[in-house]
RNA sequence: GGGCGGGUAGCUCAGUUGGGAGAGCAUCGGCCUUACAAGCCGAGGGUCACAGGUUCAAGCCCUGUUCCGCCCACCA
């Protein structure tokens, strides 16, 4: 193909995107580890969507800034490995098929275990790629083939071989403690899956009367229906009003059982009456003074949040809420009620569906994180992992020194069961890999296995190891862990980074990721963070379809500034696929006028705009792969944007016009093609990353036989014509300057553009005469001059308008147009800007200390700085008496 | 109670060896200039939350105050 293809006058992402993608999949280009490859590796896994997922932005900037480092990457020559996979997610995929069940007039219980499990897999094949197709719309380079799911037979081997093992280790046992219980999901959770929410309720106090005396105790609680599960009222012993008390015993309100009065300083003397109820059944705390005081756990309230037998006959039965309305009732009858008062107070609530988590006694399997937490401090603090932005170091440290044992058991069907076996006969605990065919101790075979489930996050734990093949000793293993980066937002942090590193140092004896990128949440309107259960979502493929993936993609670039959270805009969102089209259409310029022969690596005759324009591509070549390097996704984004608008579009583009359309074979017009071809196809590859789609349209528009633009190298040091060019640089500023000077004066003075002028140029010096004199062409063209003139000195023309540039006057000739007051005030604006500069440069060099301690080029900078604005205000006074004559 | 982040143009936000206050959108004025009106050329707009300190020099470093947001702990 040696023509360039045509493109459309505006740049329509729709076809576009699917195009391209479905060739990228079908070429296998995000195929990772091809054979023969001994390129370094870079690896990141995917943090696993759930699979009932619909693609949030939070996904979807996720997802964004993976891509980025991976596409990247691989132009950049690396072995790149981009695992992707999703999660089983226990709870909330049991959930999602129940609801459905119910739709269909059936539920889980009709069906038992094994339908319903079967049920769920069914879901999964049928709804379970939603979330996959929704992040192929967004780009995302996985390598596809390697998918993986949590509930995998591989993965399930990890996960079996894993609770063996840490159970032989001692660190994971199983006993009866009082855990989190969600009444509505039946199951326990962990500590770190209770969300507290501030709930207005009430206060209550409550009369527990002496046995042996008058007069009673009272407590205030904000609980009543526990009193039923009471089993002590506790008092500080150093509490004067109740010390003496402690050892007595009280008759507990609305039933016929005596408890007693304990001692224990844990009682915060000034809450309350100072005097604690005690439900070691139904609080933590309470179960912790229970355990210690030796106290009957009397548990009132069952696993479905309604009252037991042992909260005595009058409650029984009831949901726990309608009970404490009867209690409150009945303790106010029996005037025991002393006293009730509003009180607002945080509860916990299941992160999942957001009931009130009920603290219950139940016989649970727990991990000892301890021991694998002090392990996974470690290597943060010795740097093996990286935490960017390092200040969620801290918040890691705070929550790894403070944690407690994992509750890792669940009571429901969907998920990893636990790999435990019970003998019927002798109660034999048996925890194995796979099913053993008798007792170890009495050699029945009559076992059970355990019904519980495994917490959904066990497995996610294990996931940069597990899905390359772990316990196997696999060639992706040993090529990619330790991963690169693992890039996620800090609301997964402990439930999520803090286990992988756990595990991945306790089972590879190696971490699992060299960094760790936290980017921000994508936030709702109201500042609270998008959740998938809550519903408040933003939907990124309406984005989309609106705008394009490639727009989307680029504002969560731009937007991805480390360490604040991301509102978005509709109009950014916008403003940005405005850019999309502008590239295009500089594209489209472009195609115009290369062609097959300006492939050339060297330049026998460059411009000025040519040779500016590849020194400023040098620039932009350093800054974007340094900001890439760094996680500063917004600076590579703004970078290019600044480049491909307000460089190469506003000012190279236009510059170079003339050359372009002039004589053919002439030197300075392949000159210019030579370099307009580099640079487009330069800053191709580099927006690649953040913007796929559009950027391989165009590179196929491009002539010559294409392979994909991801078979592209990201521009190196080499070819030579792009280089810093110091001179280059200067000379253009100062042309770009004069040509704003007059642009200006038009604008100010409401010249129209379709009306040319004549200019005069009197330079201060020989460097600044000849820079000029060189570009009269460019700057008669885009100042759009009919004549220049340019001199050393010379008289004010009489009938001109001002603007001083470097140490050049420039001056448009305005006779018969220019109205002298207008002007005199564009000057009078001009020289109250300089006299504030001049002040604050003199105030400056006036000051000894300045000049005794600043660094010797500060002070450079500041002198020159400050004979350039006296030499301008000179010239500008001059100007302004003349004018000032005239008006 | 502990911790973290934030307060910069009308809005949304960038801004690190401390030395120039910026972008996008919005606003105002002028343009169909043959890549682009999804565009082009100009312009206006700031007590960088407040108060003190360090420094020759502070949006940036330190202290305090205040407001907003988030996380953790406690919550009888």
């Amino acid at each position: 193909m040696n023509t360039p293809r045509e493109l459309d006058k505006g740049y329509d992402p729709g076809g576009v995107e699917e195009r391209w993608y479905a060739y990228w999949e079908e070429e296998k280009l995000f195929a990772a580890d091809k054979a023969g490859s001994e390129n370094p590796a870079y690896s990141i896994v995917i943090p696993p969507p759930n699979v009932t997922g619909m693609l949030h932005m939070g996904h979807a900037l996720n997802i964004t800034l993976q891509d980025i480092l991976c596409r990247y990457r691989r132009l950049c020559g690396d072995n790149v490995l981009w695992m992707p996979g999703t999660d089983h997610a226990g709870i909330a995929t049991q959930n999602v098929v129940e609801k459905k069940l119910l739709s269909e007039g059936t539920s889980r219980h009709d069906l038992g275990r094994e339908a319903f499990i079967e049920k769920v897999w069914e879901w999964r094949r049928e709804y379970g790629g939603t979330i996959i197709r929704q992040l192929k719309r967004l780009g995302a380079s996985c390598d596809w083939d390697r998918e993986r799911f949590t509930m995998d037979d591989g993965l399930s081997m990890a996960v079996r071989t894993v609770f063996k093992t840490l159970y032989d280790e001692g660190l994971i046992y199983r006993g009866k403690y009082l855990i989190n219980w969600c009444p509505r999901c039946h199951t326990a959770i962990a500590d770190i899956e209770v969300e507290y929410e501030e709930m207005q309720g009430g206060l209550y106090y409550i009369r527990y009367p002496f046995v042996d005396g008058d007069g009673g105790l009272v407590v205030a609680t904000t609980r009543p229906e526990t009193m039923l599960g009471d089993t002590a009222v506790a008092v500080n012993p150093d509490d004067e009003r109740y010390a003496a008390m402690a050892g007595r015993t009280v008759h507990l309100p609305l039933t016929d059982r005596v408890i007693p009065v304990i001692a224990d300083k844990y009682v915060d003397t000034s809450f309350g009456t100072g005097a604690l109820k005690i439900t070691p059944a139904h609080d933590p705390n309470d179960f912790e003074i229970g355990r210690i005081h030796g106290l009957d756990m009397v548990k009132v309230i069952d696993d479905k949040g309604f009252m037991t037998a042992e909260a005595g006959e009058r409650f029984a039965g009831l949901e726990r809420s309608e009970c404490r309305k009867a209690v409150v009732a009945a303790l106010d009858k029996e005037g025991l009620l002393e006293n009730q008062e509003a009180y607002t107070h945080s509860v916990g609530t299941c992160y999942r569906c957001h009931t009130v988590v009920e603290p219950n006694l139940s016989k649970q399997w727990f991990v000892n994180v301890k021991p694998l937490a002090e392990k996974a401090v470690q290597v943060v603090q010795d740097g093996q992992t990286r935490i960017i932005p390092d200040n969620w170091e801290k918040t890691y440290y705070e929550w790894m020194d403070n944690i407690r044992d994992w509750c890792v058991s669940r009571q429901i069907w969907w998920g990893h069961r636990i790999p435990a076996w019970y003998c019927d006969d002798c109660g034999e605990v048996m925890v194995e890999i796979t099913a053993p065919g008798k007792c170890a101790s009495c050699e029945s075979t009559a076992l059970t296995r355990e019904s519980d489930v495994l917490d959904t996050w066990f497995s996610s734990a294990l996931w940069p190891f597990s899905t390359m093949g772990w316990p196997e000793e696999t060639r992706l293993l040993k090529t990619f862990y330790p991963t690169s980066v693992l890039v996620t937002g800090f609301d997964i942090l402990f439930f999520w980074v803090a286990r992988m590193l756990m595990m991945g140092v306790h089972f590879m004896k190696a971490v699992p990721f060299a960094d760790v990128y936290i980017h921000a949440l994508v936030r709702d309107e109201d500042g609270k963070k998008m959740s998938k259960s809550t519903g408040n979502v933003i939907d990124p493929i309406e984005v989309i379809e609106n705008y394009g993936a490639d727009a989307l993609r680029f504002t969560l670039a731009a937007f991805a500034a480390q360490g604040r959270d991301v509102k978005l805009s509709e109009s950014r969102i916008e403003g940005y696929r405005h850019f999309i089209n502008k590239l295009w259409n500089a594209a489209r310029f472009a195609l115009m006028h290369i062609d097959d022969s300006n492939c050339d690596e060297t330049l026998s005759d460059a411009s000025l705009a040519d040779r500016w324009i590849l020194s400023r591509l040098s620039t932009l070549r350093q800054t974007v792969a340094e900001a890439i390097d760094t996680y500063k996704f917004n600076e590579a984004a703004v970078a290019l944007y600044q480049f491909v608008w307000h460089e190469f579009c506003d000012w190279y583009l236009e510059a170079v016009k003339p050359d372009l359309y002039g004589k053919k074979g002439d030197s300075r017009r392949e000159g210019s093609k030579t370099v307009l071809r580099r640079v487009l196809s330069d800053v191709l590859v580099m927006l690649h990353p953040i913007v796929p789609f559009v950027t391989e349209e165009i590179w196929h528009a491009l002539p010559g036989d294409r392979t994909s633009i991801m078979q592209a190298a990201f521009p190196t040091a080499g070819p030579a014509m792009v280089a810093y060019d110091a001179d280059a640089e200067a000379e253009m500023e100062l042309v770009m300057g004069v040509i704003t000077g007059i642009r200006n004066v038009r604008g100010e003075m409401n010249i129209s553009p379709s009306k040319t002028l004549s200019a005069e140029v009197h330079a201060g010096d020989d460097q600044t005469l000849n820079r000029i004199a060189a570009n009269e062409d460019m700057i008669v063209n885009l100042a759009r001059l009919d004549s220049l003139t340019v001199t050393t000195a010379g008289e004010k023309p009489k009938f001109a308008a001002t603007s001083v540039v470097g140490n050049a006057t420039v001056y448009a000739l305005l006779e018969g147009v220019i109205d002298f007051e207008k002007e005199k005030t564009r000057i009078e604006k001009e020289m109250t800007k300089l006299e504030k500069d001049l002040a604050g440069v003199s105030g400056k060099l006036n000051n000894e200390a300045f000049l005794n301690k600043a660094p010797a080029d500060v002070v450079a900078k500041v002198r020159a700085s400050h004979e350039h604005l006296l030499a301008h205000r000179e010239k500008l006074q001059a100007t302004l008496e003349k004018v000032a004559e005239m008006a």
